[in-house]
DNA sequence: AAAGACACCTGTCCGC
DNA sequence: TGCGGACAGGTGTCTT
């Protein structure tokens, strides 16, 4: 279930369990994910575990070997237990660490991924293409005006394309486009600078404080599993096509873009 | 080149 | 209660 915060939550939740440790053991129990996972994975066996970055929405796993690439698709939740914890169905991997703790990546839909590279990440054909992170300075109203300029494809598309912005899915694509009083409909290339000058800090708000409250909520993946954190924040419209806009009471629209749910307020967005 | 459709897969929910 | 169909937080790849 994972946007950019829930990804964010669950490197901040298995980091400090899993960094400085000895890898043991990769156990590929079904190695049927969005790719096969390669044997190369294999390479981390006996590593230190040096760090556990981001980018988008992978997870890097750094060891001197080299990087183990992990995104959890749709589905995937990751949680970190004793090696002689039972199996739950769809726990797909378990990476043992030398005292005695795993990671497991459990993925009912197998949309995630384990890959394994020995070059630099961000050179890697998944991540080389990947748009700024929404969180940097990198990511601002001018750059992201500049990439919507001739552009016709609506602008919530546009957010949600991986080039131009990573980390920005389907759910708060629809609550910053709402918070900001843009139509998701609208093309992106006829939107003004003034209202990107708005959208971006909304955008930034957004996340960031819903990995805030998934933090405080699932700190700790030692835990049987954490009822995803962010779900504590009020969505505006996402999830609530046909019910009321919490601003204005008109009835909220629903539509399809991109074959993705959009909700908004013909009233309050335009 | 850009935009949209499709594909991958399982679980859940809704209407009949 | 059962069954078919639609839908779900992502994203690479194919088709227009």
């Amino acid at each position: 279930m994972p946007e950019l915060p829930e990804v964010e939550v669950s490197r901040l939740g298995i980091s400090p369990h899993i960094e400085g440790r000895q890898i043991r053991h990769v156990n590929v129990r079904d190695s049927r994910l969005r790719w096969p996972v390669p044997e190369t994975v294999k390479e981390v066996e006996g590593q230190t575990l040096l760090n556990v970055k981001r980018r988008a929405k992978y997870l890097l796993l750094e060891t001197h070997a080299g990087t183990l690439i992990l995104h959890l698709g749709m589905s995937g939740k990751l949680r970190v237990v004793p090696v002689e914890t039972p199996f739950y169905k769809h726990d797909h991997i378990s990476i043992e660490f030398d005292d005695g703790q795993s990671l497991r990546l459990n993925d009912p839909r197998r949309f995630g991924a384990l890959l394994f590279t020995k070059e630099q990440p961000d050179v890697h054909d998944l991540l080389k293409h990947l748009g700024p992170e929404p969180l940097t300075d990198a990511f601002h109203a001018d750059y992201l005006f500049e990439q919507s300029r001739k552009r016709t494809q609506p602008v919530k598309t546009f957010l949600m394309d991986n080039r131009v912005v990573v980390g920005v899915g389907n759910i708060y694509a629809n609550e910053a486009l709402f918070k900001a009083g843009i139509n998701p409909k609208r093309a992106a290339g006829k939107i003004s600078k003034q209202r990107y000058e708005k959208l971006v800090p909304i955008i930034k708000d957004t996340l960031a404080q819903a990995i805030e409250q998934g933090g405080t909520t699932l700190r700790d993946f030692t835990q049987v599993d954490g009822a995803p954190g962010y779900f504590a924040q009020k969505l505006q419209v996402y999830g609530r096509g046909g019910k009321l806009c919490m601003v204005c009471s008109q009835r909220l629209k629903e539509i399809r873009l991109g074959q993705r749910s959009t909700v908004y307020c013909t009233t309050c967005q335009r």
